[in-house]
DNA sequence: ACGTGTGAATTTCTTCACAGCC
DNA sequence: GGCTGTGAAGAAATTCACACGT
């Protein structure tokens, strides 16, 4: 195994890394190795695709044996940078933002939310979960103070494009939005999203 | 422009309509035309690759002047059949599937929470937005009376797969799962996932 | 025998580049 | 001149198929 550059790695097959990741800690429960083909079939790839992702970081198979599931894990948590910790700042505390605050699923991932944030003064100082909700205006110290390098944003879409440019003002450089809007930014920042509406309309051309 | 059958448009393309559709409506606001450069630019694409998607569906565009904002919002909105209202049922009412009950957002786009579904006596019978919590037994009994479609899961991820299965045996044929897992359904059935984990594992590989 | 890792072949997706029309 | 629609070219992703190690 040589190292490994980066940019060489096409986004595709590192958006299937967090894929593979969900399935082998399924698998983990109940067994000690895998092979290209069962991870396969669990995720609807070719025994071929699963080989040749795994090659892109390195030889981590035993020829006749297969995988041994907790090397893979360890091996793939240490490529996505996901065996250590993530600070987040949530912007925008509505329904969405209250979910998002009280859902503690992130946690078990590595990923906390630090600070919580609005711009509406009847929820600034409210108490959600274990988070008091902040002014928007002290985010960029907040930011700065722990070094945070990812936030989510859930606000109205109306304001999504104006909040995702101040982060990355402030030295943001990845976001997971909620907003129904689609955020023009700079190519370095990374932008998913997570919007059901795009979802519902791509699955309703099928039905 | 000759009859066009679904099966050969690949999903690729499809999947971006929705985004078509999302800036399209922005643009609406301010103007009538618009043309495949200025597309591509707000949505990161090259103004070939916007045509070529058009050309899968027809010839929407005029030499010279470039596309009539309405008429392709109109073309977009039957290919992905959005023109028209969908019913869904919600299943699991925690604090993701209270905060979908109360988002307004969906039925501006013709997406329809008919009912809310749960197994938890202490949930069900609960009144939230304007709607019932039920019990998940009568949930086939409810998808055959609506004749529904959709699907939308908001349960722990522990419970995701079997519920899933549930679902397909009572006729759904589309699912936009929350839950943190990935499902295992017949070819047929479209799933489409809004995990945040997964996309916040993904961002990480970057930063 | 089993199952990986990988060049080669194939298929799919994107970009090029330009004829044709407004 | 501006911009579409599209064959052809090019790039990227996937699958094939098999040598090789266990």
């Amino acid at each position: 195994m040589t190292t490994v550059n980066k940019a060489e790695i096409p986004d595709i097959v590192v958006s299937r890394l967090p894929r593979y990741l969900r399935v082998l800690k399924n698998l983990r429960e109940t067994k000690k190795t895998t092979n290209s083909t069962e991870l396969g079939k669990l995720l609807g790839y070719s025994s071929a695709q699963v080989r040749k992702d795994f090659s892109q970081f390195g030889e981590f198979g035993k020829q006749g044996t297969g995988y041994n599931i907790d090397y893979l894990i360890n091996q793939f948590q240490q490529i996505l940078q996901v065996n250590q910790t993530w600070d987040i700042v949530l912007i925008g505390v509505g329904n969405l933002g209250r979910a998002i605050l009280n859902y503690r699923g992130f946690e078990k991932h590595g990923f906390f939310i630090r600070g919580a944030f609005d711009d509406d003064p009847h929820i600034i100082g409210e108490k959600i979960g274990n988070k008091v909700v902040r002014d928007i205006a002290e985010v960029g110290d907040f930011i700065k103070e722990f070094d945070i390098k990812i936030a989510m944003i859930a606000t109205p879409a109306s304001e999504a494009q104006s909040v995702a440019e101040m982060l990355v003002a402030n030295n943001i450089k990845a976001i997971l939005t909620y907003a129904s809007t689609i955020l023009n930014l700079p190519p370095e920042i990374r932008v998913e999203y997570s919007d059901p509406i795009i979802s519902l309309q791509h699955i309703s051309y099928y039905l």
